[in-house]
DNA sequence: ATACATGTTGGAGC
DNA sequence: GGCTCCAACATGTA
């Protein structure tokens, strides 16, 4: 569920319930629950892989990290970490990440910098990752103040479209794969949104998971690299190291 | 069925 | 203070 485009697709099924009143919310999150009662919601956004439903006093911002859940006007067995009750209609957010940010505290998400966004900047990342010289090209990707949004899935795949090796020094590429890699950040993260929407996204996956290289056939290597040791598969011979 | 995974935070330890 | 490592969160899937 929670690289950027599903969280876009979340927030296309939260639309509905704009200007809709919060009559009360409750949970077990530690929030001041009573800030959100007779709260009309007036927007909801996404930041990356963070949701953002606007109040007029306050914000609140979900996360959903790797496994959690919501629901609307259903319950699950476990407790709900958030529930927003609307005249008709209930959302319940499981076990996710919960803060009430201030509306002043979203100016620090500038959509220039959200994959999905469409006034997503490619030149903003590339600015960003000069100042980095040693970050590997795995971690770039994965840098959410740099590409929001963006996640292993992603990361897996734009390095193996534009045929770069996952151990690369962002660095040291060559000016074109420097801004292929920005551009695929953007370009399959909406590749991904339409295939996760059509419930074909495993499908269209070329290297993610896979055994044997789609291009030459030869067999795919699995590494846990970068900052968070995260799952890599790559193809040593289509992928080039720089 | 046991282990792992689309992610991030915060605390311990050095 | 700053860096790195790891647990915690909780559940669907293989």
């Amino acid at each position: 569920m929670p690289e950027g485009p599903s969280l876009v697709i979340l927030k296309e099924t939260l639309l509905p319930f704009v200007n809709h009143v919060v009559q009360y919310a409750d949970g077990y999150a530690e929030l001041d629950f009573h800030r959100l009662a007779k709260r009309k919601i007036l927007e909801i956004r996404t930041h990356g892989k963070q949701l953002l439903i606007l109040f007029r006093d306050c914000v609140v911002r979900i996360h959903l990290l790797m496994f959690r859940s919501y629901r609307i006007d259903e319950r699950k067995l476990t407790k709900p970490k958030l529930s927003l009750h609307l005249k008709n209609h209930e959302i319940n957010f499981y076990a996710c990440s919960v803060r009430i940010l201030e509306p002043a505290d979203l100016a620090a998400y500038d959509p220039r910098e959200d994959v999905m966004s469409p006034v997503w900047s490619p030149g903003k990342a590339l600015r960003a990752l000069k100042k980095l010289p040693d970050v590997n090209v795995s971690d770039a990707l994965l840098d959410q103040g740099i590409f929001a949004g963006v996640g292993n899935i992603i990361k897996n795949e734009v390095l193996f479209r534009i045929r770069v090796h996952p151990r690369s020094v962002f660095a040291s590429l060559p000016p074109a794969k420097k801004r292929a890699l920005a551009q695929q950040a953007a370009i399959y993260s909406h590749d991904f949104y339409s295939w996760k929407k059509e419930a074909t996204l495993k499908k269209h996956w070329l290297i993610y998971t896979k055994k044997k290289c789609p291009r030459c056939a030869l067999p795919v290597f699995k590494e846990y690299l970068g900052i968070g040791k995260r799952r890599t598969f790559y193809c040593d011979n289509c992928q080039v190291r720089y």
